[in-house]
DNA sequence: AGTTGGCAGTCGGGCGTAAAGAGTGCTAAC
DNA sequence: GTTAGCACTCTTTACGCCCGACTGCCAACT
């Protein structure tokens, strides 16, 4: 089924308006604002062939037209033109990035940051799962006279959120032996490994064997805890004139506001993409809710992927705008992490 | 302006019966269903008397009663009949609190769960700022060859989210000399000091002046920057009836997505009372939206605050149930960290 | 003096009708 | 293949209307 190019030349327009207007897109609108050498009849013999095809809906028999999932995805794939963020935008982005250094979570925040505000749409990000590579120290940090920060370092995360309670005191010695024989023992495998093997082993270490039962449990922890995601600008749904019904704000947010839909949402499919759009539907269980469209992205640098970060908003999307704004901040990060 | 004991009584009926029902509350209402015993008449002339006294107002002139921010006030305050938890719900915010155990802002996330969970209301949580308290330790931790951690320790806080980075590989040697040295210089000082002396006497420290004057910048960023912000079920705003109106809910999400914001509302204001209420107005320029209401309480162990956390939903709340919430959590958690 | 029943007055919400406006689909002619 | 024209459909807005829900006031009663 392809489309003569004159279809596609029509599609595009449909969708570049009602991208635009939020209004349902007439044939007497295509003409006079975009099609002058035609009358609105050819354009809406064309529509109507269109909306055979399942690229356009109407609402009601006397209504313009309206794009359908599939017409976003055609548009976001051959229709659309690629747009280009303007210099002031560019060093923003890389002024953010060369100021801020740190862990991976707090590049993440930052990135979500920086999308929300230039795309105007509520983004989110998700570190990737450091669960399965392999650790490359772990060091336990006394902290006060019973307890101590366990921290794990993999190639490129820094996990640092978990504590462990000694029953009385321990002399700062112990704990860096214990940190030494654990980063022996662990490094080189994967928290997940960690998690489902058992150590009976270990019981010989005798006077330490009670500190090292505590990291493991510490690190099956962070093996099966959720990956926090960080979010910005949730209240920008709101901005666009499809989300005026409170039931929809209402499902919008609480998909957004619960970390697993986002995460299964932002999962990325392991295709080898740069950027992935999904647009929510009746039938697509994705997760996307219905006339919702993500766009997401997944970051890596030498190699080892960071994180999704995505935008996610009404169908009726900047995909242009904010195609531009990942692929831009994907590039200059991963420049900047990379070189280090 | 004393109020007469049957005043009292059908002010607290109207704000009960308004809490329950979100709909204007009239005078054959109140004879119906708690006054038999007298006239819808007479009811009438009180209600006519508590407008005028400010308690009460009425959206068009044959509309029944709804309170006004007085009113809550009052109600809060003297009329309100205390709610107790079931044995279930305590038993529920006893669990998960010893079960989980960590930092001060794993228990405030916690705690702010468990608020939203029990009460219904978007929950938020701020923990106290610790930049006042006296550094007890501090700690570079070796993460790469060229990056080390920062952790500073004060007695309730570990601030564990800055990073150095080094121009070159610095020996773990020298990284835990430069912690020793930095303890001894710093202990017993707070960030806030840190950050407004000079440290001018450092140079003398050759070698390690470097580290030293890079800590000192990660002190300030930790004294300067602000308190991480959490909050749960934002969203639940939206199943109130007086939230149907999408301007209102933009103007709440905007409140309660600003951090600032909220800090500044949660901000305690010094006064040595347990639960603080805030009722948004037009003139209580607060920072509490209209017809928003902010629950809060400050809980503090072993004499130290650790941290604010409250409610904030429509002024329309369950204040029977949100003060018995928050009075309960707060009970347990200080139980818990004091015996620790 | 306080309370009560009755009644007039006010306002909002719901409903049906009417008219206007926006678009389409179809058809006949070019 | 394209176009102008026309009939048709459906939404939106307005208007008028009536009903119901309250209140406020007043005169009568206890």
């Amino acid at each position: 089924m392809k489309l003569s190019e004159r279809k596609k030349k029509i599609l595009q327009i449909v969708v570049d308006d009602y991208i635009e207007t939020a209004v349902p897109v007439s044939s007497k609108n295509i003409t006079d604002k975009y099609m002058k050498d035609v009358s609105s009849a050819t354009v809406r013999s064309e529509l109507s062939a269109l909306e055979e095809l399942g690229y356009l809906t109407q609402l009601h028999t006397s209504s313009g037209r309206v794009p359908s999932p599939e017409a976003y995805k055609l548009y976001v794939s051959e229709l659309m033109v690629k747009d280009k963020l303007s210099v002031k935008e560019l060093n923003y982005i890389k002024k953010i990035f060369t100021e801020k250094s740190g862990d991976i979570e707090y590049v993440i925040k930052n990135a979500v940051k920086i999308i929300s505000e230039l795309t105007d749409y509520t983004s989110i990000g998700v570190p990737a799962a450091g669960t399965d590579e392999k650790i490359e120290i772990i060091k336990l940090v006394k902290i006060k006279p019973d307890a101590a920060l366990v921290l794990i370092v993999t190639q490129s995360r820094l996990y640092k959120d978990n504590y462990i309670n000694f029953p009385e005191s321990v002399s700062e010695e112990r704990i860096n032996n214990a940190s030494d024989m654990l980063t022996k023992i662990f490094a080189g495998k994967t928290m997940v490994e960690v998690a489902e093997t058992s150590f009976d082993a270990l019981a010989q270490f005798e006077e330490y064997k009670e500190i090292f039962y505590k990291v493991i449990d510490a690190l099956k922890e962070y093996a099966v805890r959720n990956e926090n995601v960080f979010m910005e600008g949730e209240e920008k749904i709101l901005n666009h004139p499809e989300y005026a019904d409170v039931d929809r704000i209402k499902n919008f947010l609480s998909v957004v506001s619960s970390n697993d839909k986002m995460v299964n949402i932002l999962h990325d499919d392991g295709r080898d993409i740069s950027i992935s759009v999904k647009i929510g539907s009746e039938e697509n269980a994705d997760g996307v809710p219905e006339g919702c469209s993500v766009v997401s992205a997944t970051y890596s640098a030498n190699g080892q992927k960071l994180g999704t970060y995505g935008v996610i908003g009404p169908s009726r999307m900047d995909y242009q705008k904010v195609v531009a704004v990942l692929e831009n901040v994907g590039k200059i990060l991963e420049n900047i992490l990379s070189n280090k």
